[in-house]
DNA sequence: ACTGCTGACTCAGAAACGTTTGC
DNA sequence: AGCAAACGTTTCTGAGTCAGCAG
């Protein structure tokens, strides 16, 4: 099989760049490799066996439609560990006093003494949603003490589980050993599933432990208190015919169901926003899978439209309806700016953030002229996990017109398009295209935009690191498109830094390298014997290589600088087309594994077994 | 046709964890 | 060689999207 045989191409050719890269590096690495070769055999027979083993879902006929399998068998969820009460000189103080709490209390205690050093705990809101909910957990006789969080004191507490982790880090190579050992266990117990006759791994099979909420943003619920899940919560989905999971001893089920058309395993209501939690695959799954891939298909087919509907709801911008309008520059801005479609949400019961459609009037500014540009919009809002999207774009003028119209005696707290909202948006967008919706112009933008940057950064000239710096680049691109950020890095000035040393010391190390190869040079050119001409050579290769790795230091200096707030994660695995990035590996030799990590590959094995290096997105 | 609500699914960054690197 | 810092990976679970249904 020609696909076979460029995997163990890739491989080879991966391992071979990494001597090269560290010509002659000590001893260590070496020995470290003989060492293992005994083990490599081994592994690369498992290996074997494995891929052997792998389910090639993609080259199989699809299922009807609706069901999602025929066979389904798991053992049910993880239960997440009973509560352990606190040894005895571990107190709790209220109003400087020791005061011995009832088990339940005292859990939930700990659930606030170990976030003490979190800036969440100095929040008033989070304080008080956690107070409230603790005291409605209390006996009576504790409320009747406990009445002021002020008056509480859980620094012994707080210390105690300090400690515990500490001691846990602490712990010898065997005693590490042993603990993953058993969590590998419950890993293999429960961590997997059978679908349809293939064993699949499980993305979240624990229940999700007790403790307090923590919203993102300015979240009103945050503090409050998660319950414990319990297996009367629990309803079971499997097949009719499998084995229905055991609950744990003394429990039951909630419910036990045989519904082929969902793909989750398990499912409870979780009591803080009283919506459904489930237990799904893992995203390396058929069922993950075929609908990744699914999306991707779909953003392809909008390729073949896009220019037909850009055209059209340009022209809506002039419609009579105001409806109309408002539904066409929102797309403009869908599309354009790769917002997020923006359901209205409940007030109060979140924080208060806006998408595409849910815009209020405050969240812009209108200015007919700004550095040189005209009809610019400012845009300033918190959108999904209140990250903020601040931005200034300059727009058509009739998309400022429209705008200005839309704000003309509105309150700033009124909806940018008062007579839009999402399912009105999808709706037209459904009918413009078969399985087409907002967040489609976000795949399809972010897919589009990494294959044209692609294109244009990407010099076949460059090494690896090179070419993978392009690549970076391509994908910070979407990454800002998106607006995917990430706090900077706590250790971010500092690693800078040290990196600004290292490139430093190596060009020092460089010129001295010339100044020795010139000395090489006169000798020879004074003596012309042997031993100096080999010399010469030594010295030649030496200042080549020191070269390189100035080059390879300034690369990765360049592109941490241009990262430090950019999360390059999310595009690369929900948005970016996969068929595209291997595409681009291939056509320009740069091994998968520079840019997919085992998780990721496994994830996107269906692209990776199916994607030439001709892949057009 | 719109409204509100629910269910099922994707997508999101932080934090925990494990491995590598550099001193 | 040994240890801590840095870095990459995995886990966690909250926050969105969107379709379908009842009224």
């Amino acid at each position: 099989k020609p696909e076979g045989k460029m995997k163990e191409k890739g491989k080879k050719s991966k391992e071979k760049s990494e001597e090269e890269e560290t010509p002659g590096k000590t001893r260590k690495r070496k020995s470290k490799e003989e060492g293992e070769e005994k083990n490599n055999k081994k592994a690369k027979k498992e290996k074997k066996e494995e891929e052997e083993n792998k389910w090639k879902w993609w080259e199989e006929e699809k299922k009807e439609d609706g069901v999602k399998w025929t066979q389904l068998e798991h053992r049910g969820p993880y239960f997440a560990p009973l509560y352990e009460p606190l040894p005895d000189d571990v107190q709790f103080y209220y109003d400087g006093k020791p005061l011995k709490l009832s088990l339940a209390t005292e859990e939930i205690a700990t659930f606030y003494a170990k976030m003490l050093d979190h800036e969440y705990t100095t929040k008033e809101i989070f304080q008080n949603n956690f107070f409230n909910d603790w005291r409605k957990e209390m006996t009576s006789k504790e409320q009747k003490i406990i009445k002021d969080l002020d008056k509480c004191d859980f620094r012994e507490i707080h210390k105690y589980f300090v400690d515990k982790s500490e001691a846990r880090k602490a712990l010898s190579k065997e005693e590490k050993q042993k603990l993953k050992e058993e969590a590998d266990k419950i890993q293999e117990e429960y961590g997997y599933c059978i679908l349809d006759g293939h064993r699949e791994k499980i993305g979240n099979f624990k229940t999700e432990p007790p403790g307090l909420f923590r919203g993102r943003g300015d979240h009103p619920k945050m503090g409050m208190l998660k319950k414990r899940i319990m297996p009367e919560d629990v309803v079971i989905n499997c097949g009719k015919d499998s084995k229905i999971p055991e609950p744990p001893e003394g429990h039951k089920w909630k419910e036990v169901r045989f519904d082929n058309t969902v793909t989750w395993l398990a499912s409870w209501t979780e009591n803080i926003q009283n919506t459904l939690k489930y237990i799904m695959l893992n995203p390396s799954s058929k069922l993950k899978g075929e609908k990744d891939w699914q999306k991707y298909e779909v953003a392809r087919r909008l390729k073949d439209v896009v220019h037909k509907i850009r055209a059209q709801y340009q022209a809506d911008w002039k419609s009579k309806e105001m409806k109309k309008r408002q539904r066409a520059v929102a797309l403009y801005f869908i599309d354009k700016l790769a917002l997020r479609a923006g359901n209205e949400k409940e007030e109060g019961e979140t924080a208060d953030t806006v998408g595409c459609c849910s815009l209020r009037v405050e969240h812009i500014k209108l200015h007919p002229k700004l550095d040189g540009q005209e009809h610019v919009v400012e845009f300033d809002f918190l959108g999904k996990d209140s990250i903020r999207y601040y931005n200034k774009v300059s727009v058509e003028k009739l998309v400022f017109k429209n705008l200005q119209l839309f704000m003309k005696n509105k309150d700033p707290a009124d909806d940018l398009f008062d007579r839009l909202n999402t399912s009105i948006l999808n709706r037209h967008l459904q009918s413009l295209m078969d399985g087409l919706s907002a967040k489609v112009f976000r795949t399809y933008n972010a897919s589009i935009t990494l294959q044209e940057q692609l294109k244009a950064l990407t010099n076949s000239e460059d090494n690896v690191a090179g070419k993978l710096l392009s690549y970076n680049r391509a994908n910070r691109a979407v990454a800002i498109l998106c607006n995917h950020q990430r706090s900077t890095p706590k250790t971010f000035e500092k690693s800078m830094q040290n990196l600004q040393t290292k490139i430093d010391a190596k060009k020092q190390q460089v010129e001295e390298a010339q100044q020795e190869l010139k000395k090489a040079e006169d000798e020879f050119k004074d003596t012309k014997d042997a031993k100096a001409e080999a010399n010469v050579e030594k010295k030649k290769k030496l200042l080549k290589r020191l070269e390189e790795q100035l080059a390879k230091l300034n690369v990765q200096a360049t592109d941490k600088e241009e990262n430090k707030q950019i999360a390059l994660g999310t595009s690369k695995l929900n948005y970016l087309d996969p068929r595209i990035s291997i595409a681009w590996c291939k056509k320009f030799g740069v091994p998968i594994e520079k840019i997919y990590n085992k998780t990721q590959r496994e994830k996107f094995a269906w692209a990776i077994d199916m994607a030439d290096e001709d892949f057009e997105f």
